[in-house]
RNA sequence: GGCGCGUUGGUCAAGCGGUUAAGACACCGCCCUUUCACGGCGGUAACACGAGUUCAAAUCUCGUACGCGUCACCA
């Protein structure tokens, strides 16, 4: 059988990074397949529409590397591919599906209250009356009055289904709904609109999220009403987020950026997030791998990979993940997009590709950039505590000490000279000669240029990047508060 | 509340009747080191609970608890 999958999401201008899974792994598995993935747009909710929402979800598939093969924006021989464009296609099988005796048209006002007196039962705002309007009398009424198809459930029975990932799955009857099909406002469902078109558009497997498996029972039975078969259901389990508070809940705006372009847009790196949600909720069998292209995923995605219980979505483990991928980045390509992030370069422009080089094994975000070259910028407040180090055995003391010397030496260094490697040549000549401990002796020379504990590079690297003149005058600067 | 789905360390997870219960992130320690990071080595830490079935249960069954979902003219 062709293997033809689906991601048909409504149009609401925001991608989170579970939608985004849930389309990935629909891409994988039909990819995995040598099937075809396809984009539908779900917009049967007028009171949803957001402007610009199509572009959105066509810009962010294309981020992330989901390249649908078929659908909005592609084309192909099932379309249209946009619901709201697929009006006359629903309308017409909903009245097949009236004369089939499966739907019947409810002329009940959007609240029918329980003051009916012919109501046999209510049920969430309708009642069943309307199932028994013999069918002239309800076509009649359908030409001059408004109403909503419903489905006409068995009233005993269960109806169950196969979900990939969960096995059977079974389900009374009696619980299930005489659910509309049709609104009033002409209009399907999502509950309608998916199987036509889940049917029409040949959908060998439907993944979605785990709140539509109490749905499924539904669509069953409508494909059972049409004769149709059932595609395969893949009932995909959610993404959690993590508040501040701690709280695990269903991942929304709450818990931070959550979006596929929030992310990027803090500084991971599309892959790397399509990486890391990959393995929330998947992992390839057999294997331990972590770092995926997204062919090696497709080459080891299968369905049995795939996780039965909801996963929490971890910064920490996406910063690693983010970490890896930086580091395996071309330096070119590396220094182009932490320019970016930058910001206003200002006297660093000439430096910057040193700097970005020390950046990049050490980054876990490329918004972090601005924080982590502001020393280099601006002088920091200069702050005695900074020069104590427990692992070095360095103190105060030992700056006062050693640091004019330093200051001595460097001051006949040539400005042609100025450069990491002759630098530390010289610098370590120096401490050998006096007998320092290197690690010792390097420290207070690099906190009397940083004034910050933790910096990009190491003391011959920040003086390299900052210039004789300013680092001579940062380090008078420094030994001058020291000696306050 | 009814119905459905789920439950292995803090997090992601392997496991498919017999295992010293993998691995990764995070955390801690050590080594390396021109700080931090990178890299290397090691450590702490888990089968929700209770009954069965079985010679043997994290694995099978049933209950309980907890979590999530659903019960829209939203998807």
């Amino acid at each position: 059988m062709k293997v033809r999958t689906r991601f048909a999401p409504s149009p609401t201008g925001y991608m989170h990074i579970g939608n985004l899974r849930t389309a990935l792994y629909a891409y994988l598995f039909a990819k995995k397949n040598n099937g075809t993935f396809i984009l539908r747009i779900e917009d049967t909710d007028q009171k949803r529409y957001v402007a610009d929402a199509v572009d959105f979800i066509k810009r962010t598939l294309k981020a992330a590397n989901i390249i649908p093969d078929e659908g909005v924006g592609v084309g192909g021989d099932y379309g249209p591919y946009i619901q709201s464009e697929r009006t006359d296609i629903y309308k017409k099988y909903a009245m097949k599906l009236i004369e089939l005796g499966a739907a019947y048209p409810c002329f009940c006002g959007e609240k029918a209250e329980n003051e009916d007196a012919n109501a046999e039962k209510n049920f969430g705002g309708y009642n069943r009356a309307c199932r028994n309007i013999p069918m002239d009398e309800a076509k009649k009424r359908m030409e001059t009055e408004p109403f909503v198809v419903r489905q006409k459930m068995p009233l005993e029975g269960e109806t169950s289904f196969i979900d990939e990932l969960h096995g059977a799955v079974t389900f009374k009857n009696e619980e299930l709904e005489d659910q509309v099909l049709l609104k009033r406002d002409g209009m399907p469902t999502y509950n309608f609109a998916n199987v036509i078109d889940d049917h029409l558009m040949e959908i060998s497997h439907v993944m979605r999220g785990t709140e539509f498996i109490t749905s499924t029972p539904k669509h069953i039975l409508l494909y059972k009403a049409f004769g149709w078969e059932p595609p395969a259901f893949i009932h995909l389990s959610p993404v959690m987020g993590k508040a501040e508070d701690g709280s695990i809940s269903k991942l929304s705006k709450r818990h931070g950026a959550t979006s596929f372009e929030d992310l990027v847009n803090l500084g991971y790196l599309p892959e790397a997030v399509t990486n890391y949600v990959a393995l929330l909720g998947w992992n390839p069998k057999n294997s331990t791998q972590e770092v995926f292209s997204m062919k090696e995923l497709t080459e080891a995605f299968s369905l049995d990979g795939l996780s039965k219980s909801s996963s929490v979505f971890d910064y920490e483990k996406l910063n690693w993940m983010n970490g890896e991928y930086l580091k395996a980045m071309e330096d070119e390509e590396f220094l182009t997009l932490a320019k970016k992030f930058a910001g206003d370069l200002g006297n660093l422009e000439n430096s910057f590709d040193k700097i970005a080089m020390l950046l990049k094994t050490r980054l876990k975000r490329l918004d972090e950039i601005p924080a982590e070259i502001a020393f280099l910028k601006e002088f920091l407040p200069f702050d005695e505590n900074l020069y104590t180090n427990k692992r070095n055995k360095v103190n105060p003391d030992f700056a006062r000490e050693i640091l004019p010397e330093v200051l001595t030496l460097l001051e006949s260094i040539d400005e042609t000279d100025w450069e990491n490697a002759k630098l530390y040549e010289k610098l370590n000549a120096f401490i050998e000669e006096k007998g320092y401990k290197k690690g010792a002796a390097l420290w207070p020379i690099r906190i009397s240029v940083a004034n910050k504990s933790v910096t990009p590079g190491g003391a011959t690297e920040i003086l390299d990047i900052l210039g004789k003149a300013e680092s001579i005058r940062r380090m008078k600067e420094s030994i001058a508060n020291l000696s306050k």
